[in-house]
DNA sequence: GCTGGCACGTA
DNA sequence: CGTACGTGCCAGCA
């Protein structure tokens, strides 16, 4: 190849606009695979992609960088080179290559494919004399050269046209050498580098140098003598130790020498296949999706690597998708609904919801043949009625993002919702129960290839309703318009694709009735009085001091930062000089399962105090925590998630009051500030007995379980007295806990090891407790050993309505990932069919309090349990409605029981 | 100001 | 080296 070969090149013609770009892929694929984590990179399906993420990245900040004209990106190739045949040793004794980096190789080149940008190998040949070639006859045509390579062999590249970019740190980061650079590091020319580094060696290359000379005296050398032959001409006269040295290894080196000269007259193909702006916008998102790659990455994709005329071809493509935006003012509305709108549409609503209030400014509706914006704040009367009429119309089908979060917005100016149809985030969830929750723009970016724009904090802005400026709120507008249209065929789109699932039901029958169910939860919120956390706190904030005091007089009144684990590790182990326990990633634990056992061994008064500061540090925080979001109304309007949970569990923020403190006394304390409603007599709670163990006795059907819960004795004395071959009246505490340890880890997916560790047994005493276990609840092991082997099989598990959790690691070949997987898998039916039966059961509660009017209401849910709001006169019937509707959520082969508290607070509704 | 690690609350 | 979550603090980073 020549300069000749590019001339043809459309706008590139003069080698003073062209700047080649050339990468060594194997070096900066193997960088990005330790800059990043292995575990943190994969396709859903098992497959490491970390590497191919790095790279990537690297390759958009590079292009963005250097504003090359062409690329190429060189590989090695597997098996061996020329260098082999000189040294036998080339390379060895490098550490095999990780498992997790085999196969990313081979998604880089497709990432590239689809990029459009070339990549070469040459059989027998390293990256590195590609590179060398191309950057040895570019430079002597003229042409600017950047070189991106984490290998030295390429220092001795650079020259007047030649830049080297080396990684400083990860990936991200170059450090730019030129001429310069090398000789203010090295102290030598570029050209001069190969000498350098046959005297000194290469370790990664298992090329040994001279003992006893290093960088600096080889410099010293080279620019006494000139070059590497001038030296090895002169050798006899260097003295001292390295003088000898050099005498002893002259063969090694004029070998390192022959090894490390690059290749410059490799046969290439020509370099107009290397231009840039050929990729395909399209494949692109097709291997991104392949890769599960996230929207960040997506949006930072460099235009000019895209063929324009795909570009322009996506862009014609969504320009006439697009259907007419109108901006409807009370005039129009009316017509639009009965018309256009009559048939569904799809929602977006710009506004808030937070601390039990919701606003709405701005509503978006889209159907297949227009969209329609309407400021809601200047509708009229008439207009506004006709909208609610048409939102309240349950005959007609409307999607949203967050259909739940819809309704808050707009019940802020009295708009009630019904007929959803479709909520993407819990179809989406309902697809990909794994994946993070995303916003509609990287749903459009994952599903439909689109980039919508608007998550930027300035667009959010303008559709603040454009306060005054008609050109912000027309943008706010096209924006919210957009949106809309991509919801509606995500809508689609989705649907689809829970139908392949079998998701549908699951959709539609149980989560998205649910949601509204929930959202009423929600705006009602639960009574919350905070003169009852304010005098707790206050308690504590003493009793704080106290314990702070006692434990800095511990440590001669040194006041460390008793809540930071850095000081503490420092002042137990070293200072106080205590035993060292459990490790962590970052030194040694200091959690409270430590410290106790290091009281046990020390006695040291010191860790009485730690602990006691823990818990009422603990305490402190819940309860401020708590306090900071009671609202306007005096109450707590927490926020349930049906797509967070992988099992299918709800999940509750802002604040999460699903996890108030209950095991101990002190603890319980703050649930007497959750308290009955003004206008009602007493809270409820109502929870479920066993759930998880009976779902284990269903689907096991295992006889002797099943039998437990059928012979009405307590479960884990029953158990416990088969385990051990007693008569339940002789079980004991010990046989008892150890019974019930055994029971739930199971559904856990327990290991001898974990189960001796939370008993304190030998690990042969955990072993043969359980193998006692499965010996007389062999139900119980077939069950599990089964479940795990079909969920291999079909690549994911399933719940008792078909909720599915897919689990690639299953078949990793990662020993790790894989028993993580296993685990996951035996709890998930377990957990995931316990959270099915209580939702079924909140929209049976739900109804039969409807069918039945009561008044009372569902305010909180706890996994098993429920917290109700008791009307005056209500409670016998309410005992026998939320007794049945729990009771009958769902059919087992054992019965469902459930256990009933009523009282002024939480804590004394305990039961 | 953001992020990772730790600790700890629930089922 | 049993599952599923959310929150707050510290420490290190940019």
């Amino acid at each position: 190849m020549s300069a000749s070969d590019i001339t043809d090149v459309p706008g590139t013609t003069d080698p003073e606009e062209r700047r080649i770009l050339l990468i060594d892929g194997h070096a900066m694929a193997f960088r990005a695979f330790f800059a990043l984590p292995a575990d943190g990179f994969s396709d859903g399906r098992g497959q490491a992609t970390n590497a191919v993420y790095g790279f990537t990245r690297m390759i958009f900040n590079v292009v963005q960088s250097e504003r090359p004209t062409h690329v190429v990106v060189a590989f090695d190739l597997p098996g061996g080179t020329f260098r082999d045949r000189i040294y036998d040793q080339y390379k060895a004794g490098r550490d095999e290559t990780p498992q997790e980096f085999k196969g990313q190789i081979g998604l880089i080149q497709q990432v590239l494919d689809a990029l459009g940008v070339a990549w070469h190998t040459v059989p027998d040949y390293e990256a590195d004399d590609i590179i060398a070639t191309l950057a040895t006859r570019n430079a002597a045509e003229g042409i600017e050269v950047s070189i991106v390579s984490s290998d030295r062999d390429a220092i001795q590249l650079v020259g007047e046209r030649v830049t080297l970019l080396q990684p400083v740190k990860g990936v991200t980061e170059m450090k730019r050498m030129t001429p310069a650079a090398v000789e203010e590091k090295y102290g030598i020319p570029p050209e001069r580098y190969p000498d350098l580094a046959a005297l000194v060696g290469e370790q990664a290359d298992n090329l040994p140098g001279v003992p006893g000379v290093g960088p600096k005296t080889a410099a010293k050398w080279i620019v006494q003598y000139g070059d590497l032959p001038g030296i090895l001409a002169h050798a006899e006269e260097i003295k001292g130790k390295a003088g000898q040295s050099l005498r002893d290894h002259v063969e090694d080196v004029e070998r390192n020498r022959r090894m490390n000269a690059a290749v410059t007259d490799l046969d290439l193909p020509p370099l107009e296949g290397c231009v840039l702006g050929r990729g395909d916008a399209a494949a692109v998102s097709a291997v991104f999706d392949e890769l599960a790659f996230g929207p960040t990455i997506r949006k930072d994709l460099p235009a000019v690597l895209l063929d324009a005329s795909t570009a322009e071809d996506a862009a014609a493509e969504a320009a006439r998708e697009l259907p007419p935006i109108s901006r409807p003012g009370s005039e129009e509305l009316p017509a639009l609904l009965e018309g256009e709108l009559a048939g569904g549409a799809a929602l977006v609503v710009e506004g808030r919801w937070e601390l039990g209030e919701g606003d709405a400014h701005q509503l978006a509706l889209a159907t297949e043949e227009s969209i329609a914006v309407i400021d809601l704040a200047g509708l009229d009367d008439t207009a506004e009625r006709a909208l609610a009429a048409w939102l309240a119309d349950a005959g007609i089908p409307k999607s949203a993002h967050d259909t739940k979060l819809a309704n808050h917005q707009l019940a802020g100016r009295g708009l009630e919702v019904a007929g959803w149809a479709t909520d993407l985030a819990i179809a989406e969830f309902l697809c990909r129960p794994d994946q993070r929750p995303v916003d509609v723009a990287a749903l459009a970016l994952r599903h439909l290839q689109e980039d919508l724009q608007v998550t930027t904090a300035a667009a959010q802005q303008e559709l603040d309703l454009g306060a005054g400026d008609e050109d912000a709120a027309a943008r706010g507008a096209e924006q919210l318009g957009r949106t809309a249209d991509a919801v509606r065929r995500l809508a689609e789109l989705l649907r689809a694709e829970l139908e392949e699932r079998g998701a549908t039901s699951l959709h539609d029958d149980l989560e998205l009735p649910l949601s509204q169910v929930i959202r009423v939860m929600e705006a009602t919120g639960i009574a919350t009085e905070d003169a009852v956390l304010a005098e707790l706190d206050a308690e504590h904030e003493t009793r704080q001091a106290e314990v702070a005091e006692s434990a800095f007089s511990h440590l001669d009144g040194d006041r460390i930062n008793l809540g930071s684990p850095k000081q503490l590790q420092e002042v137990l182990y070293e200072r106080l000089g205590l035993p060292k326990g459990r490790r962590t990633k970052t030194g040694y634990s200091t959690n409270a399962e430590t410290l106790a056992d290091l009281l046990d061994k020390t006695q040291h008064p010191f860790l009485v105090d730690l602990l006691a500061h823990r818990d009422v540090t603990k305490m402190r925080q819940i309860i401020d925590t708590l306090r900071r979001f009671i609202a306007a109304d005096s109450r707590i309007h927490t926020t349930f998630h049906q797509n967070i949970a992988a099992t299918g569990r709800l999940s509750s923020n802002n604040p999460n009051l699903q996890n108030i403190p209950a095991r101990t006394e002190e603890g319980r304390r703050i649930r007497s500030a959750f308290r009955r409603s003004d206008g009602y007599v007493s809270l409820m709670t109502a929870d479920y007995s066993q759930i998880e163990m009976r779902i284990m006795a269903h689907l096991s059907e295992d006889e002797g379980l099943i039998e437990a819960f059928n012979s009405g004795e307590d479960l884990h004395r029953f158990v416990a007295s088969r385990v051990f071959s007693v008569e339940p009246e002789e079980v004991d505490g010990a046989m008892r806990s150890k019974t019930k340890a055994v029971s739930y880890g199971l559904a856990y997916g327990l290991s001898a090891f974990g189960l001796s560790r939370q008993l304190r047994i030998s690990q042969g005493e955990a072993t043969a407790l359980r193998d006692g276990y499965f010996e007389r609840f062999g139900g119980v092991r077939d069950y599990l050993r089964e479940s795990v082997e079909k969920a291999r099989a079909t690549g994911y598990t399933e719940t008792i309505l078909g909720r599915r959790r897919y689990l690639p690691d299953l078949t990793s070949d990662n020993r790790q990932r894989r028993e993580n997987a296993e685990r996951v898998a035996l709890n998930s039916p377990i957990q995931g069919s316990a959270a099915d039966i209580i939702k079924l059961a909140m929209l049976r509660v739900d109804a039969l309090l409807r069918e039945h009017g009561l008044t009372s209401r569902v305010l909180l849910q706890v996994h098993d349990e429920l917290v109700l709001d008791v009307a005056e006169g209500e409670e016998q019937r309410l005992r026998e409605l939320v007794a049945e509707g729990m009771g009958s959520a769902y059919t087992l082969s054992v019965p469902l029981e459930v256990g009933i508290g009523v009282g002024e607070d939480w804590l004394a509704a305990a039961h």
